[in-house]
DNA sequence: GCCAACGTTGGC
DNA sequence: GCCAACGTTGGC
C-alpha cells in the first residue's frame, strides 16, 4: 500500500534543482532531527512512497516537485561526523539515534505555493498546513494527494 | 529579525 | 514525572 508524504528541504541546503542533478537524481534526507519525523521514516515510509517535494524557509515556500522515497531507512551519517552541523555527540554507532532515507526525484512542477495550499479548501486538513505544524515531514492523505496532483499539472522544464 | 508554537532538557 | 527554561522551526 503506497503512502504518499511531503518533505521539506531549504532550498539552499538542497534545491529540487540539486536533487534533479545528483546522482540517480537520488539524495539521502539528511539533518532530520525530530523523532516524530524519523518515526515517520522508520515506520511509515515504504519504498516507492510518493513525496511532495517542498521548499521552505525561502522567499515563497512551497511544493516545486514530485519524488519518491527510494531506500529503506538506514543511520544518517552526519550524525557521527563531528564537522558536520547535524553532528550528535550523544548517538552511539551502535545505537543510531538518527535515521534518513533516499529520495529519489521524479520531476520539476510548476511551484504550488503555500498561500496557494491555503487558499484551496480540498486541502484544508492537509497536515502540513496544521496550525502550529514545524515536522519537516508529514504525511499526506489520498485524497490530498490527488488534489495536489491535478493543481502541479504538467511537467515543467 | 520577530515570534508563535512546538520539542527537548534537566533540576527537583 | 513535572515543568520552567531554553532551543528550534519556519512563515512572515
Amino acid at each position: 500500500m503506497t503512502s504518499y508524504w511531503l518533505m521539506k528541504s531549504e532550498p539552499e541546503e538542497c534545491s529540487i534543482n540539486d536533487a534533479l542533478a545528483a546522482t540517480n537524481a537520488t539524495v539521502p534526507w539528511v539533518g532530520v532531527r525530530n523523532y516524530q519525523a524519523r518515526n515517520f521514516m522508520r515506520d511509515g515510509m515504504k519504498l516507492g512512497d510518493g513525496v511532495l517535494f517542498y521548499h521552505s524557509s525561502c522567499a515563497e515556500p512551497g511544493i516545486v516537485g514530485l519524488a519518491r522515497v527510494a531506500s529503506a531507512p538506514y543511520p544518517d551519517p552526519t550524525q557521527f561526523d563531528p564537522k558536520s552541523p547535524y553532528f550528535d555527540a550523544k548517538s552511539k554507532p551502535e545505537v543510531p539515534r538518527w535515521l534518513l532515507v533516499d529520495v529519489q526525484a521524479l520531476r520539476k512542477t510548476r511551484k504550488l505555493t503555500l498561500h496557494e495550499l491555503r487558499a484551496n479548501e480540498a486541502l484544508a486538513d492537509l497536515v502540513v498546513l496544521r496550525k502550529g505544524s514545524r515536522l519537516s515531514i508529514t504525511p499526506v492523505e489520498p485524497q490530498h494527494w490527488r488534489v495536489i496532483s491535478q493543481l502541479l499539472g504538467a511537467p515543467q522544464q
